[in-house]
DNA sequence: GCCAACGTTGGC
DNA sequence: GCCAACGTTGGC
């Protein structure tokens, strides 16, 4: 059974719009750098999986699309490379630290479900993403609330 | 193991 | 740009 997750992105850095524009639509989410998100990474994220694609720093946050994840968690390519920003050198390559997965994307909502909207939509009341102070960057999405979420930005029915 | 200092995230 | 919340680092 797959569950569901939603990633988030800084839309400068990568947004709807490259994911749009990758090859296949697929990209390899990689660069995370933290070690709960890591966790579900390398542990929990599966092939089949639900994600729901959201806009943080943006004006006003947003989930915006939905994706698919297509390559489960493998070793981040990015922490062992020098010129990458998120280059780890106390990685060590026989035992990595950091995981990154792929995911397709599946659609553009119809319309963003912003987060002020989502703050006031019942069922979304235990949502990770409202909680006070939560900064985590892959978090775990029950199907109620991606149900719900897909249906404020105009999906109908299915699995969005 | 404690905790202060620091850096980052991300909403506003 | 501000700042609250959080995670990490490092001295002790």
């Amino acid at each position: 059974m797959s569950r569901y997750w939603l990633f988030k992105s800084d839309p400068a850095t990568f947004g709807l719009e490259d994911l749009e524009r990758s090859p296949g639509r697929t990209t390899c989410w990689d660069g995370v750098r933290n070690y709960q998100a890591r966790n579900f990474l390398r542990d929990d994220v599966r092939v089949g999986d639900g994600v729901l694609f959201y806009h943080s720093q943006s004006r006003p946050p947003a989930v915006v699309g939905t994706a698919e994840v297509v390559r489960a968690g493998y070793p981040d390519p990015t922490q062992f490379d020098r010129r990458d920003p998120g280059h780890d050198p106390g990685s060590p390559p026989g035992d990595p630290r950091w995981y990154a997965v792929d995911i397709r994307l599946r659609k553009r909502l119809a319309r963003p479900a912003e987060l002020p909207e989502l703050r006031g939509t019942p069922g979304l009341e235990e949502m990770l993403l409202l909680r006070k102070g939560s900064r985590l960057s892959i978090q775990p999405v029950t199907a109620g609330e991606w149900r719900i979420v897909l249906r404020l930005g105009g999906v109908r029915g299915g699995l969005g």
